[in-house]
DNA sequence: CTGTTTATGTACCCACGGGTTAATTTGTCA
DNA sequence: TGACAAATTAACCCGTGGGTACATAAACAG
């Protein structure tokens, strides 16, 4: 019923190396890609398996399970993320410039960042579940509120800013918007057009958010882009 | 092999009431719940019946596949939310008023349907193809939009609103930390703890966020709660 | 009361896809 | 140079779950 006539059964492929983080590598990168687009219970292994250079054995030597290759995809994109924000330095600017280029940046981030934001959407609706099990990512996420406490503190003591300001606050209302601009785009869309989503409509967004921001934590700031 | 020694082949319901929509209702709540739970791959058929009072049989029968019960379900929550906003009366008050009922109302409405936020979340995943096959949905949006027009036109005639006021720019701003505050909980709480999840830091972002709109759009507007 | 349409229930099919088995090659170290 | 571990391949297994076939009861028209 098998032994097809031309070669046996060794046309197995007769000639490979061994490059196990290569491999590693890239079944990450293209499991990114899958999971980012259907999700968890959406993305297909053979289709992974497929796209890589290696087989779908790999995936479960490397990586045990779809889980565990879920997990690793969820990790890799969050420390990518931080990385990049560790980037960022503030600690020179005044602290309402140093205010205004932790919002921007993070407006800009978030943009050129849509498998981060897919997959934490992800997450989301698994309830955090394999974010909270992983011990790297909750220690990943101390620098950014770091820098905004260290704004904040420099702001206050300098006059400029209200007592109010605080970091933890200002960090979820940063990202509110920063990711909400990129995960509910195709909602938003259907429901009231892609004005908003034009570069030039966008630029605005940035600013009036920026402006707006400022005007609650600096004292007497005037948001001009709002005019 | 079958044939259980008790009631032969004829275990089936012999008695039974036409109820087309009672039914129909049943499967769409049920539905509702478990893709909300578990996303568009991730809810299960088999499943869905079980939970319902009838049968598989009767979701192909009414919905077709597994794709018309989600564009169901999905033009179900948003008509939901659409009529609840409809409910809110801001013409009477005066624009400042107005607008502050407007963000709070939002951010309540949002706080307060999880189903409607994660089905909005889902969606976003799948790129909003779903939404945009709907042809109900798109007419549903204007009211939101209509109302924040309105308050904008009467704050600007009466020079206590900036020009720049725009009311698609303004919903997007409210509808971003309003839905990034429920869609991001379990990411957030798993990354900076549960705090800003409490009772009262709630209403203090909320406080905040008002004020912090009203700062942007109204003249010479004093953001007291960030104090 | 009979024929027809609508609504419902039961049992089944089968492909898709997550996961595994077993063999085979590559590299390494006595 | 030969044994042993690590890396890799191809082929297979089988449960899950979306979807269907078929029978039949309710409702209704004439």
């Amino acid at each position: 019923m098998n032994g097809s006539a031309d070669s046996p059964a060794n046309s197995r492929k007769t000639s490979w190396k061994k490059d196990p983080e290569a491999v590693k590598e890239n079944i990450l990168a293209i499991a990114t890609e899958e999971f980012a687009a259907h999700g968890l219970s959406g993305a297909n292994i053979n289709e992974i398996a497929r796209k890589t250079s290696t087989s779908k054995r790999m995936i479960y030597y490397y990586f045990g399970d779809k889980e565990g290759l879920y997990c690793a995809v969820l990790e890799g994109v969050y420390s990518a993320l931080r990385r990049s924000e560790d980037l960022l330095d503030v600690a020179g600017l005044e602290p309402v410039q140093a205010l205004r280029r932790l919002v921007e940046s993070t407006f800009d981030t978030h943009a050129n960042a849509p498998h981060f934001i897919r997959l934490v959407m992800i997450e989301n609706i698994h309830n955090g579940d394999y974010l909270r099990k992983s011990d790297i990512v909750p220690k990943l996420n101390r620098s950014i509120i770091d820098k905004l406490e260290e704004v904040c503190a420099r702001g206050k003591a300098m006059g400029l800013f209200r007592d109010g300001a605080d970091a933890l606050q200002l960090h979820w209302l940063i990202s509110s918007f920063s990711f909400y601009n990129v995960s509910n785009k195709a909602t938003f869309s259907a429901s009231f057009g892609t004005s908003i989503y034009s570069k030039s409509q966008q630029s605005i967004l940035k600013a009036r958010t920026t402006d707006m921001i400022l005007a609650a934590v600096v004292i007497g700031y005037e948001p001009k882009s709002w005019n």
